[in-house]
DNA sequence: CTAGTTGCAAATGTTTTGCAGTCTC
DNA sequence: GAGACTGCAAAACATTTGCAACTAG
């Protein structure tokens, strides 16, 4: 994880701006996020109700308190939104309800799987982004920059139910 | 938009619910969202400041005012809680501030183009999503029901300035 | 030292809920 | 006529902002 900061440190200096705790704790507590799966397997993932990797402002807040002195509600909002001007994270809305989430920007450009039975957010790391870049380039006088997909439909072991 | 009520009118009843006018306000203030282009296209868009089809629940509730006696905010609320269950409606959180802004959900599903630096919002209607469809077909245990793309970048008109 | 950052608290804005009256079927 | 819907008003949440104190560079 020394190397995460170090990332999270150099991308802030190089934008001005300067290596704080609390930025620190915010960019910890998305860290846990490396469960990121291959673009070929097909497993029925996490039992429905495990860590889940996309936290709102409020589990962001108390994940900080857990290890330290913890950070304000308004300081992980100004963190969040000066990370994300800085591609290190990525905001997404799943479901059309309640708080926003987020998470980690991978370099590697992922998507998710939402069951719409169980509520799961599955990650998968494949091609289909790549995919649709190159899709965007031909043609369309667009530069894409992030390509965010979400695919909404019953899991594995919902369907089987 | 005849046509349009009697769409909204028939999935209301299949699944057990009555046709009202509030509901029927909703649909129509969403009504006008039929300007998606082809997927070969690449012009500019519109000029950047115009209709614009993703409604806030606030710009449904003006709309709904201006043909009618109104309908309240709670409601529209309600109403779209209910078309999105039923298919009719979808929420799209565009940018990772403010409102949900809320459109129809097309038959055929389209995806957005957002521009990061003027922040308008471009429909588009191509082999995209089948793409990820088939995609998903193999090996995955997941049955896709709906697919959300966005791409942020920058738009052809932003490049050249 | 100095400007960028933070915490606290208060202001905004958005979405949800309780209930009595209304209207569809 | 009965139960599903609506409007109104009041919560309940989520997010933003002002400002004085703090601290990384």
């Amino acid at each position: 994880m020394a190397q995460d900061v170090s990332e999270l440190a150099a991308v802030l200096r190089a934008g001005g701006h300067r290596l704080t705790a609390p930025r620190q704790a915010v960019w910890s507590a998305l860290g846990t996020s490396a469960d990121a799966r291959a673009d070929g397997s097909h497993d029925g993932g996490h039992p429905a109700g495990h860590p889940a990797e996309h936290l709102t402002v409020d589990e962001i807040v108390e994940r900080t308190h857990r290890d330290d002195v913890g950070v304000d509600r308004a300081t992980v909002y100004r963190v969040l939104a000066l990370l994300e001007e800085l591609g290190l994270v990525r905001a997404t809305q799943l479901g059309s309800g309640g708080a926003i989430r987020w998470e980690r920007a991978h370099p590697d450009e992922h998507f998710h799987l939402r069951c719409t039975s169980c509520g799961a957010v599955d990650h998968h790391v494949g091609t289909l982004v790549a995919t649709v870049r190159e899709h965007l380039d031909g043609g369309h006088g667009f530069a894409a920059e992030s390509v965010e997909l979400t695919v909404h439909g019953r899991c594995a072991a919902c369907r089987t139910r």
